[in-house]
DNA sequence: ATTTTTTTTAATCATTTGATTAAAAAAATC
DNA sequence: GATTTTTTTAATCAAATGATTAAAAAAAAT
């Protein structure tokens, strides 16, 4: 009989830990999970953890860190971007930053509610605030609204796409807006928010 | 010498420890906070707590049902209100709220993440649903854009008031802006917003 | 003043939880 | 195939934590 080559491997014991980790971290938050769980809900056992990764703690940030990546990545893409005008920009970041919030509609919250709980823990790394500042979406935001803060804009192009996400579990226990309703609504606003951004930069 | 009559007198223990759970259930969330530490905060002995409020548990309902009267009560206000016009109750929401949030500015994401974490903890109790589909409001922007779902504005004014505030640690962490600018920014977006939100309607 | 009730305290329990250890099993190396 | 190294397991530890208890202190009622 054909000897069984390997193949489709079963994820290593460390991958299948950060993966259960990433599940419970995730659903729980860092303070209400027990390493307990994700040794269950890797399938192994409790040691292991502490062999792989020394501690909850040291998991904990390997799962951040890619978290935060995650979610401030696509916004990084657009400002490193020097090719495109202020309006593409906003289509580009509108539908990359839905796209990616569709696939992962829990990471902001629980990105932001770790950083809330544990400031401490998150030091100013992000090279994000000079970049933000100096890069040349912020510049084309001043050139064409020299009267407003950048932020003002940011804060609102962020906000009407993130927080459909964060919002969304009460706006669905409320029984506002099912989950396939909701998936429609995020592709519309994919049109819809760079319409109205420029309707707002256009305002006033 | 004038007998010294009881004023100001000192919160009863009873508040004392809810003032403190208040404090530090916010702070730390749900999960990591410790009886201990609320009685700490609070300058007295742990088991008051079990004694006052039988468990962590159901001192932390107490709380947890305050802050979100807190944070859902400035909606409902604006969806009972029968007798303004659509713009003015989009001045009034965001003026109450973006008010409301400077006070309390990191309830949304307490709130939020504590129902993210545990909604099983927060049964669909919100008489939110009917009420937001039902109310004047609702009708007055199906009205105004027949073509647009509801939802889709209530994402956007939401989204462009409460973000900032979400988002506020970790901006602010990025050193893009300070304290008093971020104040300074949100007192502006109370006029801005309304702005924004009529050009929007009538754009598209 | 005495008794009764309410409030507060210190000490302690039982469980949970992150972590360690020593030994077994499996894999790799020679 | 024996030896060494790596991986896995079961058992256990020590600290933390929510909760309880019995007694003391304070306040209220009689």
């Amino acid at each position: 009989m054909a000897k069984r080559i390997k193949v489709a491997a079963d994820l290593s014991t460390e991958e299948k830990i950060k993966e259960a980790a990433r599940k419970v971290f995730q659903q729980k938050g860092y303070a209400a999970t027990r390493t307990r769980d994700i040794a269950e809900e890797a399938g192994l056992n409790l040691a292991l953890l502490n062999y792989y990764f020394r501690s909850k703690e040291k998991l904990f940030e390997l799962v951040m860190v890619e978290k935060m990546q995650k979610l401030f990545g696509v916004i990084a893409v657009i400002l490193y971007d020097t090719e495109n005008t202020l309006e593409t920009k906003v289509e580009l970041m509108v539908t990359n930053y839905i796209d990616m919030l569709l696939e992962h509609p829990d990471l902001p919250i629980f990105v932001l509610s770790e950083i809330r709980n544990n400031p401490g823990r998150f030091p100013g790394n992000l090279p994000l605030g000079d970049l933000m500042r100096n890069s040349r979406f912020a510049t084309q935001l001043r050139e064409k609204r020299p009267d407003l803060h950048p932020m003002q804009l940011i804060f609102s192009i962020l906000g009407m796409v993130v927080f459909p996400f964060i919002g969304g579990p009460v706006f669905e226990g409320a029984g506002l807006v099912d989950k396939p309703t909701f998936a429609r609504l995020m592709e519309e606003r994919k049109k819809l928010i760079p319409v109205w951004v420029k309707a707002m930069l256009e305002s006033g």
